[in-house]
DNA sequence: ACCTGAACACCGTTCAAGT
DNA sequence: ACCTGAACACCGTTCAAGT
């Protein structure tokens, strides 16, 4: 990539985060370009669609949470292991508030740019999740993609203004329903 | 209302439940007066809003609904009373896909045209909540706007296309860590 | 009393023209 | 190789002019 194109790819990404921080993952991709000083077509070509702004907003804390997982996935117990990885990815997905919906429609578009990041994502529940069940810590009767489903619903909670503050508890009351244990 | 206006007005309740039907809650207002060949202005003169649109095309269902919880409130077992008011709640959020989000937002804007609908439901849910907590049978450590918020999850989960068919286990789940007896 | 649609200020996306 | 912004087809909302 050219010098100055590396700078306006930067750049843009910057931008986007403050913009989507502000106003969410509906704002507007042209007020993005305003903002960043560049034209409408040299956003477009970095980033051919809003998934791809996200992806790229993303994608350092999705590879944290990717090798995050796999040390979970030896730490003791098992319970313990998918809560944590819960609260983590809740977190990630919360901070661009609204990009749950982009990321649990990519799980069946493999054209997404968010697609690979929530397939792996999924996987990497579904594997902690698979442990807890056989360890007998997690109910038997559910499977990854309703773990996925879950961390949807508990974003999309997180993101309601209205809701505000109910998070912590709601999180227990749900990640509580999914072990055996009881109470997290 | 004249004779012509009460038409429009029914008409553009008919029209709209089908665009909303096919589109979802974020369908064009334009795109509506458009199918029901009534100006712009018509369209805004009888639905200010949005959210007025919502109302009148929920009304009936938020009105059966709050008889229903009347109803529910005196029936035994109270575990199974606010189980029955939660399927029924979230299947009329449903029927238009994407109106949860407003609803919640709603519940803290006096000026929304769906405020009082979901005032009053939040409150059917807490009365029924507060009834079997009384009775021991749901946690007594979450109150009416937490219940509120799982009826957003619920509905936030079956309106995602990618997560079709996995609505039926998530409430089982979800409504189970309301209750304390266990399995719905 | 009610209806209409032009007008305004936006938006996403594409692509010919420039450097 | 990359950037620009006009052009196109939309959108929500308002309001003067009509019946």
């Amino acid at each position: 990539m050219r010098a100055d194109a590396q700078k306006n790819y930067a750049h843009i990404l910057t931008v986007a985060r403050d913009v989507f921080t502000e106003q969410g993952a509906d704002a507007s991709i042209r007020d993005v370009a305003r903002k960043a000083d560049v034209g409408l077509g040299t956003l477009y070509r970095h980033f051919p669609t809003r998934e791809a702004l996200f992806e790229a907003l993303l994608r350092s804390s999705f590879n944290t949470l990717e090798r995050r997982a796999d040390e979970l996935q030896s730490l003791e117990p098992a319970d313990q292991a998918i809560v944590t990885w819960l609260r983590e990815i809740v977190e990630i997905a919360c901070s661009l508030r609204g990009v749950i919906a982009a990321m649990v429609a990519a799980i069946e578009e493999p054209d997404s740019a968010l697609h690979a990041s929530c397939v792996t994502m999924k996987a990497s529940g579904t594997r902690l999740l698979e442990r807890a069940q056989a360890q007998g810590l997690a109910r038997s009767d559910m499977d990854g993609a309703d773990l996925f489903a879950l961390v949807g619903a508990l974003t999309w909670i997180q993101d309601q203004p209205s809701l505000a503050g109910r998070g912590e508890r709601l999180f227990g009351i749900i990640s509580g329903a999914i072990l055996l244990g009881g109470a997290v």
